[in-house]
DNA sequence: TCCCAGGGGCATC
DNA sequence: GATGCCCATGGG
């Protein structure tokens, strides 16, 4: 008998929107999205859970495939943590309705939220690998790493991953991943980022202890590869941090293009104009725009 | 063929 | 601090 774990929804969630996004028709390796229903392997403190996630009467059913908890407590935390959960997205509706060309967003894609990367590495190395090339092959290059790299169980015949480990990918040679068609310059971001990890001069934790967002801004912008989108992206996508906004993302700007009249060449100050009234939002507004894209 | 993708480093002025 | 160039591949 599988263990379930049940989480009710809360005001404003829409599971349909989840699996939406960890979808989007792209190749991600991290996950598998079926219509109804999605499988993912976790690391949760020592063990490794595959989840089976479900909707059914506004919960959330998670059952865990390959073991047994004894206090799902973690678990529920990792989740909403995950999907963001926890939030009250009432105001975010308010500020988008009192906007005529933004208004829309909060019907059609109401209970979308912030799906996130709760491990820091991860995401760096993510927007990383993300950077200036189309995602198709982002994707790609995505899966050689993961696949390659990292850890995974086999359940009925398939295998699950999970995102390589900061110890894995600091020992890994340059040519080993030129070979996988990453740039000289990313093979270097990236296993210059996994040796930071690693050698304990960075982690989620130790970020978390600086003074405030800026402060740790500033901090992933003295490493090299990651400049002021990287840094943005992988404080939002990984502590949610609700000011971010990546700026000259190129997603952003035909979003805010299109709907916003602004033109191609966009400066930063008016992108800001557009988030002024989105304070604390801005996040959001920011997934919202990027929702709208397809 | 050319340009652009969920950019950033680096040289140069 | 602003600008130009390079990186790698794939899709339009």
């Amino acid at each position: 008998m599988k263990q379930v774990v049940k989480i009710p929804f809360p005001d404003f969630f829409s599971f349909q929107e989840c699996l939406w996004f960890l979808d989007r028709s792209y190749d991600d390796c991290l996950h598998e999205v079926y219509s109804d229903s999605l499988l993912k392997l976790i690391r949760l403190q020592e063990q490794i859970l595959l989840l089976h996630i479900w909707e059914e009467d506004s919960t959330l059913c998670v059952e865990i495939q390959n073991t047994n908890l004894e206090d799902p407590a973690p678990l529920i935390d990792y989740i909403q943590d995950w999907l963001d959960m926890s939030r009250d997205l009432r105001p975010f509706y308010k500020l988008l309705k009192a906007d005529k060309d933004l208004a829309f967003l909060a019907d059609k894609y109401v209970g979308f939220r912030l799906i996130t990367i709760p491990d820091l590495f991860e995401a760096l190395v993510w927007s990383i690998i993300g950077q200036q090339i189309n995602l198709t092959f982002a994707y790609k290059l995505k899966r050689r790493l993961v696949e390659n790299f990292g850890e995974y169980i086999t359940c009925e015949e398939k295998k699950y991953y999970l995102f390589p480990s900061p110890e894995v990918l600091a020992q890994v040679q340059i040519e080993a991943l030129r070979a996988l068609q990453f740039s000289q310059r990313k093979s270097e971001y990236i296993t210059g980022i996994a040796q930071l990890f690693s050698g304990g001069k960075l982690s989620h934790q130790q970020l978390a202890q600086l003074e405030d967002e800026e402060a740790m801004i500033q901090s992933l912008l003295k490493i090299r590869g990651v400049g002021e989108w990287t840094a943005n992206y992988a404080l939002m996508k990984s502590f949610k941090m609700m000011r971010c906004i990546p700026f000259g993302d190129a997603g952003l700007k035909k979003a805010l293009e299109s709907l916003k009249a602004l033109p191609k060449s966009a400066s930063k100050e008016e992108v800001q104009k557009v988030f002024a009234p989105f304070k604390g939002w801005e996040a959001y507004l920011v997934f919202y725009l990027w929702r709208s894209l397809s």
